[in-house]
RNA sequence: GGGGGAAUGUCCCGAGCGGCAAAGGGGGCGGACUGUAAAUCCGCUGCGUAAGCUUCGCAGGUUCGAGUCCUGCUUCCCCCA
């Protein structure tokens, strides 16, 4: 492992952020020197960002605490023609209305990372179509076209393997990789910009930027990956029962964000809080060496701080408190997941099956009584096999509610209004 | 322009003599075991309370009956020019 003379790219090292750098020693010396300006971009695909661009926002918060000034790169352009870097097919194409509201709800995460302003280590946030759709179409052509070969293109992992799979790659998405490295340059010219930082999967468009930066613009420039991150057993990081894990509290609830964390495989929880806390690394050694059912503790502090650091203080303490009386108390708290539904539905009763698809536990009526033959469905605490059963008005317990749960992690309660 | 091949259960891969709600796997979900972990084992995985209904790129046709045969169309791949 080398050692580097600046913090920020210590820091990274000693946290495993870096996958790989195009000239980590002359960066190092950069950041060592003074406040070095840095990027990562962001399209505008969701409406939210997930738990997997967690790791590029967690740069740019390193980054901006060792003294460097981060930059949000809005991919509100490149989102037009969409990025296939690894995909084999094509995306449908966005909107510019969804495209415009995506990035209405994405912005807003990057709040509770970074610090925004005018000073200069305070960050800035902008959007590549401010100049990528001021460009004539020949006028890019003879700008950027010239520096990059077809040649070269196609031996890029992130093209080659579409073709490999004889899968078409159409001229629109061929072209994303010219404006990702258009956007370096830019930022190079407009704010000194000198580093782009992505995931691994990255590495291709970012390359492309960096070569387009020093030539066009005759100043050195670098590229960063992260590594792919999956857990420990294998699967793709970022799922959870019944979806992506989402950074908007309106996506995905911080109870359940809390959640995921705490349901880290034991193998990921060191590198987990690494990665996604800001806890100091000599307590996350203490934290992994705990043996056994000890590393709960450690799960509980990684989904506290890890809940924290997209939520806030508040929400994590709440989610917290609701998981341990859910979990380990058995008591209900009224912060648990809560549907409404009307009283005289249940007056008149309702069939256990179109209950629970009512609350959203399952999709179909006939999904939930298969789970309810199977055992996994329990109305306040009692599993119920039969999802014919009717629920009525006589099932609401002492607070007034009914427990609905699927499984043994999934509860909801249901309030008549 | 000519010739050959492919599209299957609304997550993916993938079998399918004219009787098929359609093999198998992955993934997902549930159960057991545990520690709200992993591994392992078991079950479920089109809709409907049911009768039944709707699925195999699209539209027609043959047939008692079609994912399976015929015609046209769409999209994709390969070869020749």
């Amino acid at each position: 492992m080398t050692t580097f003379k600046s913090d920020f790219l210590n820091i990274l090292q000693s946290r495993g952020f870096i996958h790989q750098c195009t000239d980590a020693e002359a960066l190092d010396a950069q950041a060592c020197a003074g406040t070095i300006t840095a990027y990562s971009g962001y399209d505008a695909t969701a409406s939210s960002l997930h738990a997997g661009h967690l790791v590029q926002i967690m740069m740019l918060y390193w980054l901006q605490k060792t003294g460097h000034r981060p930059i949000v790169l809005m991919g509100g352009g490149t989102t037009k023609v969409g990025d296939p870097t690894f995909k084999d097919t094509q995306r449908p194409l966005l909107t510019d209305e969804q495209i415009q509201s995506n990035m209405d709800g994405i912005k807003s995460v990057f709040t509770n990372f970074l610090t925004f302003g005018n000073g200069p280590t305070d960050a800035i946030m902008v959007n590549n179509n401010d100049w990528l759709s001021e460009f004539g179409y020949i006028e890019f052509l003879r700008n950027f076209g010239t520096h990059f070969t077809i040649n070269r293109m196609l031996t890029f992992d992130s093209v080659k393997l579409r073709l490999e799979r004889e899968q078409p790659m159409t001229f629109l998405e061929f072209n994303y990789m010219l404006m990702q490295a258009v956007d370096f340059r830019e930022l190079n010219s407009k704010y000194g910009c000198v580093l782009q930082m992505g995931g691994s999967d990255q590495w291709g468009n970012i390359v492309n930027g960096v070569e387009l930066t020093r030539r066009l613009n005759q100043k050195p420039a670098f590229g960063l990956t992260t590594p792919l991150l999956t857990t420990a057993s294998g699967a793709k990081m970022g799922k959870t029962l019944g979806g992506a894990v989402w950074l908007n509290a309106d996506a995905l609830s911080p109870y359940d964000y809390w959640q995921y964390w705490r349901n880290a495989e034991d193998a990921d929880v060191g590198k987990f809080l690494k990665l996604f806390t800001d806890i100091p690394l000599d307590e996350i050694a203490r934290l992994e060496k705990l043996q056994g059912a000890e590393i709960n503790e450690a799960k509980k502090i990684l989904a506290d701080a890890a809940t924290r650091m997209v939520h806030g203080e508040a929400a994590a303490q709440t989610a917290r408190d609701t998981a341990q009386k859910a979990f380990e108390q058995g008591v209900l708290s009224a912060d648990l997941p809560t549907v409404e539904i009307a009283r005289s539905d249940l007056e008149a009763s309702i069939m256990l099956a179109a209950l629970a698809t009512q609350i959203g536990l399952t999709q179909s009526n006939g999904e939930a009584r298969r789970l309810a033959q199977g055992g996994g469905l329990r109305v306040n605490d009692a599993a119920i096999t039969d999802g014919n059963q009717n629920i009525t008005l006589n099932d609401l317990n002492s607070d007034g509610v009914i427990k609905v749960s699927q499984g043994k992690k999934k509860i909801v309660l249901v309030r008549p209004v």
